[in-house]
DNA sequence: CTTGACCTTGCCGCAGCGTCAAGGTTTCTA
DNA sequence: TAGAAACCTTGACGCTGCGGCAAGGTCAAG
């Protein structure tokens, strides 16, 4: 037989069979004198087993090292340990394609947030607060999507859900509070008019009041809490303030002045 | 913020943000004097967003077109074809899960045959047939693991077991006969004890008529049919009669000459 | 001043082949 | 009997998503 007939039988390319010779795994068969191949029965017999073996999911490497050794051990282990790749694998296509079922879902029904694909619970409360025609409400929500990402990295694997729930527990109340995200709206319009203002701009005190007031001092604790901390008060501090415009980072820096303070008379007294 | 920093903010290596770069996927951010890249807020939030996008299994020049056009067409169309994907692989893993754990059955109870992994219908048949110091036996056992491969290959994926089904109906029923296996076990020592005798030992014939007898005619048929025939009849066949010893051939030659006449005979009358 | 932890560019390596390239052989066909 | 089609040969690059190394430069702390 020529390598294409061997080939075939097997189920396989010419090109694989070469290169199972050149890793090895099949042995050269005798050359006629054209030069071409000439395979065997027991050839065959090998690549169907060899076939067998990869189609299991087994690397050539591992096939190789399956033939090598005649005893049935070294094959017991290799399947054992491929076993758990394999749970593993299918463990996370199934998480994967879940994710992805939600998404569509939302996605079919035109309410996905150009932030792209964050953490369901998240999209629900995007699609509550803010009218998206704002674009300090796109960057606000942009900044939430980080931040759910990031805490989402901080934890470890199994666990409840962690410090990301109390993120979503601390927003979800506000965005089914219809007065409460109309205050937010009036204050996303506020902040957008600030786009192209001085950094001494008149509005910019009262609105950093405002702001303060209405922003829940659980979501400062969780920013300034665990493996975020330090990232957060150091360079990724001045990075999120020169994220905006100088009259409305004016108005974020005093908006946390304000929060730092509250925070620290409760601490006090 | 320096590489490193937003790449653990992200949950990336910085290795995976250079090539981010390369790729065009994720802006170069300004220089510092050093040379260090320096990045800001909005390059925290694109990188976030493309991990989520590869967390959810895009390849890397996909997430670049999701991101290229800012409609959400885009991302729909590729999600459901990621989804289609995703399916895919679920169910291939899950097959060769199912493989495994049947093998890791058998090898756990010792029943691995050295010819490696076949069906497990196969698997069964071979463990009734055929003392495992024959020779024969074995090299029997590897030509049947090749054609059970072979017309494994033939079919499409889908419908009834087809072929395969034929085969496995074929043999099952002489296993289940210990009075049939006998008298293989006895032709298989005859062909061994064929192993150096010349090409024109007068055991050969009787041998040769037996097996005819013995042998079903429904495995001629199955191998003198379909995606196989021309592979059989052609090099396959002689490089089949080349695995054997010179008396061990010409005793196969005789029963599938035997077997042929009597096809012959029973089609024509 | 040294040490250690960063950063820079550039390039090789991985798995399992697919896919040219640039030839040579055999076989079918006109 | 020529030419095309269909095989074969070796060699080499390409793909994915980075990991890891080399050979430096930079910066903060002890």
């Amino acid at each position: 037989m020529r390598i294409g007939e061997i080939a075939a039988l097997a189920g396989v390319t010419s090109r694989a069979v070469r290169h199972y010779h050149q890793l090895g795994l099949l042995p050269e068969p005798e050359r006629r004198p054209n030069g071409y191949r000439a395979y065997g029965l027991r050839h065959a017999v090998e690549l169907a087993r060899i076939r067998r073996l990869t189609e299991l999911g087994l690397g050539l490497a591992e096939v190789k090292d399956v033939l090598a050794d005649d005893a049935g051990r070294e094959l017991v282990e290799v399947l054992e340990e491929l076993d758990g790749d394999l749970a593993r694998q299918e463990a996370a296509v199934r998480e994967r394609r879940a994710r992805l079922a939600e998404l569509l879902d939302r996605a079919r029904a035109g309410e996905l947030p150009p932030e792209g694909p964050v953490s369901p619970e998240l999209g629900r409360i995007f699609a509550a607060f803010g009218p998206s025609d704002s674009p300090m409400a796109a960057k606000d929500r942009q900044h939430l999507a980080l931040f759910d990402s990031m805490i989402g990295n901080g934890d470890g694997d199994g666990g409840t859900d962690g410090r990301r729930g109390e993120l979503l527990a601390a927003l979800r109340p506000l965005a089914d509070d219809p007065e409460f995200v109309r205050r937010v709206e009036g204050m996303y319009r506020r902040l957008d008019e600030l786009a192209d203002a001085p950094a001494d701009d008149p509005r910019i005190a009262p609105l950093g009041a405002e702001l303060a007031a209405a922003m829940p001092a659980e979501l400062l604790r969780l920013m300034s809490e665990g493996d975020a901390e330090q990232a957060v008060r150091g360079d990724f501090g001045e990075a999120f303030l020169g994220d905006f415009a100088p009259a409305q980072a004016e108005v974020v820096r005093r908006m946390i002045a304000a929060l730092t303070e509250r925070a620290r008379r409760a601490d006090g007294g």
